[in-house]
This record gives structure tokens, C-alpha cells and sequence, in this order.
DNA sequence: GGCGCATGATTGACACGTCAATCAAATGTG
DNA sequence: CACATTTGATTGACGTGTCAATCATGCGCC
């Protein structure tokens, strides 16, 4: 869109769009924050062991490889493998062998995983809705999935 | 109007609105990432050094009281000492003795950090207009500051 | 002056995240 | 078949973050 912009873009921002920028970061932060410590206290998950909870709840079979997984909550294998293996000690998920390759984990979510993942997800939910959803009116809900759009299509473009 | 509008707000979010906070939060956590990453290869400080550093070197003889540096960057104590302690050992900043009060700690930056500072600041804030000011609108900034004020709104009413 | 509590800051234990190294099983290629 | 390479996953080292416990100094109060 702005071809002609070539010094500009290589600027700082102004003070104005610093603000901006600041207010974005930290209230996403700050929203974060609030929802994870909601989540702690009400089911004494943290929000890795809720993305994982999920996942596994809607696999098939409660199970997923554990490559799969990674995929699913969007995580590099050897942090799902530190990860697991501390949820593997609280009883919520398990580790088996795979039978097709025995290079492969199996990553399933146990009784009560599945109990503690639903026990959560209410409260959650609610949370977000009252910190996000109801926060903002519909009009400004959708000019959040334009913003991101807009947001994701720099970001998804090469590294740099 | 409908009996159903009070209930409505205690229920959970719809597919959209939950595909909204996703976007909202997956965003500026990609965001995040990449300027991290960036801050990290031009200049080898952590998002926290950074912060550090810009808080110091804003500061009256680029010194502050431990207490008052926690709060310019908004941290608890016990992970600005933790911090404080990891950026000694680099010599980014040096901690003495204060003078008034023999409990309290004054945080010092060194040369070596004010110059660490100054080459990361403008790849950074280069970064930060690539990534987010560019990527909008005017419009759609002036957007950003409105949703992030009423976030804001609901995130500072008391904790539930 | 001495006692008790408040305050400034640090520490230790432990959860979390990244990176590079490792390891074993699978696969391709001569 | 043999051997190098790729792939799935784990590990170790270390930086980061939180919480509770600790410690020393400052300060109010008798």
C-alpha cells in the first residue's frame, strides 16, 4: 500500500505510536496474566497444562503423538517433552510406546486429566468472557479480527 | 429485553468470540516472539535486559533504588533482584550500597550497558514500526488505543 | 535505650522456555 | 545388504518467573 514510503518505514515511531504500542503489548500481557491466575486458583492448572488438557480432550481416543501435540497447542517438541514429562508426574497425561513406530510416544490424557480439564474449562471460559468478550462491544470485537488479520499478515511474512 | 440477556454474560463465549480472543492473544504473543527474537539477535539482551536498561538509562545518573526500579519496569522485587543479579554478571549494571538506607540497594548502569542500550534502541523501535505501526492504519491505531482503554476498564476493576 | 514491627532486598525451590546435543528407530541409496 | 541421513523424541544446561522464607536495617513507641 505505501510504496512510496521508503525512508519513513525505516524510522522510529513517533511518541504517540510508542504509547500505542506500549498500551497493546501490556494489556495483552496484563489480560494474560489476570487469566492465568484464575485459571491456577480455580483448577490449579497452568495454561500450558490447559492447552495440552485440550488438546488431547478433542483428539481421537484421548491420544495424539506426541509431534501432533506439539502441533496442536503450537509448541517446539522438546518444550512439550519438558512439559510432559511434568505432567506425566501430577497423573494428568500419560506416556505409552507406539505401536507403528517405535521411534514415536503416544501422549494420553488420563481420568483424571480429563476430570481436571473439565472442571476448568467452565471457569475459564467465563473468565474470558468477562475479561474479554463482554469488555468490548460487538463493533469493537470486530475491528479486534481485522487488527489481527492485518497484524498476522506482516508477521506471517519471512522472518525478517 | 429477553429474560435470557442477564445469563447470557455468565455463559461461555461463542465459537467466534473464542476465535476472536484467540486470534487477540495467539498476535501478540507472535508479536512479542519476534521482537524478542530480533532484540535478541542484534544485540544479545533478553526483553528484560532491554526494559532494564531503558529504565536506567532514563534515570538521574543513570542510577535507581532497587524498589524504585521495580516499579519503572513493574516487576516484583524478588524477579528484578533474580534479574538484577543474571545482568551484573554481564556487566550491564553494577549494584552498590546506598548511601541514606543501609537496606537499600542502588542499581547502577554501566558504560558497558549504556552502550549495550543505545545500539539495541533503534534496530529495536525499527522493529516495533515494521511490525506494528506499519502494519495498521491510522485509523486502525486509533482503534488499538480505544480497545486497549476499555480492556483496561474491565482489568482494573479489583481482581474478580 | 530497648523491643517489636515494618520495610528493602535477597535467596532457595521449583515451574517454565529455548537451544544445542544426543539417541534410537526408520529410510533411502549405492 | 550396508551405511549415511532423516526423523521422532528426550535430555542437559541455562535463562527466566513466582512464591514463600529469610535477613538486616529502619523506625515507632514505651
Amino acid at each position: 500500500m505505501t510504496e512510496d514510503t521508503p525512508l519513513r518505514s525505516r524510522q522510529s515511531p513517533t511518541a504517540d505510536e510508542l504509547r500505542t504500542w506500549r498500551g497493546f503489548i501490556e494489556t495483552a500481557q496484563a489480560l494474560n496474566a489476570r487469566l492465568s491466575a484464575r485459571l491456577h486458583e480455580e483448577s490449579a492448572l497452568s495454561p500450558g497444562d490447559y492447552a495440552v488438557l485440550l488438546a488431547l480432550s478433542e483428539a481421537d481416543g484421548r491420544r495424539l503423538r506426541s509431534s501432533e501435540l506439539a502441533d496442536a497447542v503450537g509448541w517446539e517438541r522438546s518444550r512439550l517433552s519438558h512439559h510432559i514429562r511434568r505432567m506425566e508426574g501430577r497423573d494428568l497425561i500419560r506416556r505409552d510406546d507406539c505401536a507403528v513406530d517405535y521411534r514415536g510416544a503416544e501422549v494420553v490424557l488420563t481420568d483424571h486429566g480429563a476430570q481436571a480439564f473439565r472442571s476448568a474449562s467452565v471457569p475459564h471460559l467465563r473468565a474470558v468472557r468477562e475479561l474479554f468478550v463482554d469488555a468490548l462491544t460487538p463493533d469493537q470485537l470486530e475491528q479486534v479480527e481485522h487488527l489481527t488479520a492485518a497484524l498476522r499478515t506482516r508477521l506471517d511474512r519471512p522472518a525478517r
